[in-house]
DNA sequence: AAGACGAAAGTGGTTGA
DNA sequence: TCAACAACTTTCGTCTT
């Protein structure tokens, strides 16, 4: 796939531009390939630790906007440059013009957008590590956005990470606004702002967090035993019937789901330990814990 | 010495007037 | 837009293992 020499001069230097994924000849200026291919990562990762740990790459390419706030608009008044009124047919002809000529701008800029859009959205995904199912669905979703309107005066970045969370919430699957603000490199405010938004406009039905979509995560991260991720689901599943989930942290529930679960089937886990890979503090686990052993009548022994 | 526990004060976000 | 409010965090002192 790779080119050696330009076909067209047949001289070797080659440069590559990736910001517009283009193969250039330095001598005579032709473009040897378009769209150079995104192969992904050359490695492969088996679980998220090597995920982490493989997982490179620089800062995330800033792309400026698009067309850096400059637009061209034919005006309106119908007049030739010394403002005499010019003919009938002019007036048609030019009327076209605008037409077109606006036409054409929103198209290109439309395009412009979803490819810097798509761009940062693979870049989020593969740091998220979400499937290509996932990935697809926020490409859809953006389009939509797109299509609505929404994003205006919001930057593209805001709009594909809050896309991103909305699918994740969607599909059940565990990531937090904090995670997908740190690889977004946007606020979490700013994204939970436009993902309200979006969910409003385009009239998702997201539903709420479950506690024990977080559960395979954070045993995962401890290394708990299966048998422990049943118990702690378990665990939730009483919970919510108690009504003991509802209007707290998903993920502190479910911390303290797994350090009851890792303690009842002899894995214990230090409070800290689990705090740590749930992101949330020790007296959150507390809290949840005590919540959790008083209604559910649970003995742990320790 | 380390972990567990809980009280008290502080913080950021949501909600309802 | 502002104030009340709940959830969560930080900090710190005490108790348990």
């Amino acid at each position: 796939m790779s080119v050696k020499k330009c076909p067209r001069c047949g001289s070797t230097s080659l440069a590559r531009d990736y910001e517009r994924g283009e193969v250039v000849c330095t001598e005579c200026g032709y473009v040897v390939t378009e769209n150079i291919e995104d192969l992904g990562p050359e490695w492969r990762a088996f679980d998220s630790d090597q995920m982490a740990s493989r997982a490179r790459g620089g800062a995330p390419t800033k792309y400026t906007r698009p067309n850096k706030g400059l637009v061209t608009e034919i005006d309106q008044y119908d007049r030739d440059i010394r403002g005499a009124r010019i003919s009938q047919k002019k007036i048609a002809q030019l009327s076209r013009m605008r037409k077109w000529h606006k036409r054409a701008s929103i198209a290109t800029s439309m395009e412009r957008n979803l490819a810097i859009a798509l761009t940062e959205l693979d870049r989020i995904s593969s740091y998220l590590g979400l499937s290509n199912e996932t990935k697809e669905a926020a490409a859809l979703l953006y389009r939509k956005c797109v299509q609505k309107e929404l994003g205006r005066g919001r930057l593209i970045e805001s709009l594909v990470a809050a896309v991103i969370y909305a699918v994740c919430r969607m599909q059940h699957i565990p990531r937090t606004l904090d995670e997908i603000a740190r690889v977004a490199g946007i606020e979490k405010k700013e994204i939970g702002r436009a993902y309200r938004f979006v969910r409003r406009e385009l009239k998702l039905k997201v539903p709420l967090t479950d506690p024990k979509s977080y559960v395979p995560k954070f045993c995962a991260a401890l290394k708990l035993s299966g048998k422990v991720q049943e118990k702690a689901v378990q665990i939730l599943k009483k919970a919510m019937k108690k009504g003991l989930v509802s209007g707290r942290g998903p993920t502190g529930v479910a911390a303290a789901a797994v350090y009851i679960a890792a303690a009842l089937e002899g894995e214990r886990k230090t409070q800290k330990e689990v705090a740590d890979v749930a992101n949330v503090t020790e007296v959150t686990i507390r809290n949840r814990y005590r919540e959790l052993k008083k209604e559910l009548k649970l003995k742990v022994e320790l």
